[in-house]
DNA sequence: AGATTCCCATCGACACTCTATAGGAGGGCG
DNA sequence: CGCCCTCCTATAGAGTGTCGATGGGAATCT
């Protein structure tokens, strides 16, 4: 109770974390950070939702990912972007597109 | 493949149906229509996901219901929203309202 | 050394949607 | 009357995705 807002629709934290990457390349808290500023605190991505989510992508060829060092001397894991994944963003934009229009259109009727 | 566009968001169905019902009290396929027809066709409701829905929002005290005739004459149970489910669509439309002004944030920056 | 922060990872529970399937009941038609 | 089609409700099984809890390694600070 009282969490305010957690919980994600079913198919927007991928769209989000594509979004997330579209810039540079980060690792997963990174990323999850990432999305918590750019929706200003709405969505609160928990670890337990992220990485599974970045493995699942990786695994459907949209993130490719290297070790490296983090900005604080951290052992990270830097993800990026593939060719197929900018695709699968601008697929996903394009049907949050379709969605949110329809349900607005629907909300708005009489 | 192929599908195009059914796969619903998840929580989203909850909305549509409590605002198929906000104006008047349906049976079954009836609201499965009228969410095809609110949403030009963008979400089509199957019956496997709809009666489990309604059920669920019954037990959850949002929806009333009672048998009745169709307008083809067949037996048919009318659902209606109780005064928990017009707060309900109240409390979920502020809630998609957030959300969809989060994430249009989020892709429209840079 | 101990505590804290940063970072990745997995597991079990839970919720929701889909596909497929089933069956009763009314209406049309030969 | 017997058959088939449409309307309407319903359930079971599978798949998927998110969450909460938990754990552990490594760098930094005190």
């Amino acid at each position: 109770m009282a969490q305010e807002s957690t919980n994600l629709l079913q198919g927007t934290l991928d769209l989000m974390i594509l979004k997330a990457l579209a810039l540079e390349q980060m690792h997963g808290l990174g990323i999850s950070r990432r999305i918590e500023q750019i929706t200003k605190g709405t969505f609160q991505v928990k670890p337990g939702s992220l990485f599974p989510a970045l493995h699942r992508m990786e695994e459907a060829g949209w993130l490719a990912s290297s070790w490296g060092e983090s900005e604080n001397n951290r052992k990270a894991k830097y993800y990026r972007l593939t060719k197929a994944g900018r695709r699968q963003l601008e697929t996903e934009t394009e049907r949050w597109g379709r969605i949110s229009l329809a349900i607005a259109r629907a909300l708005e009727a009489s």
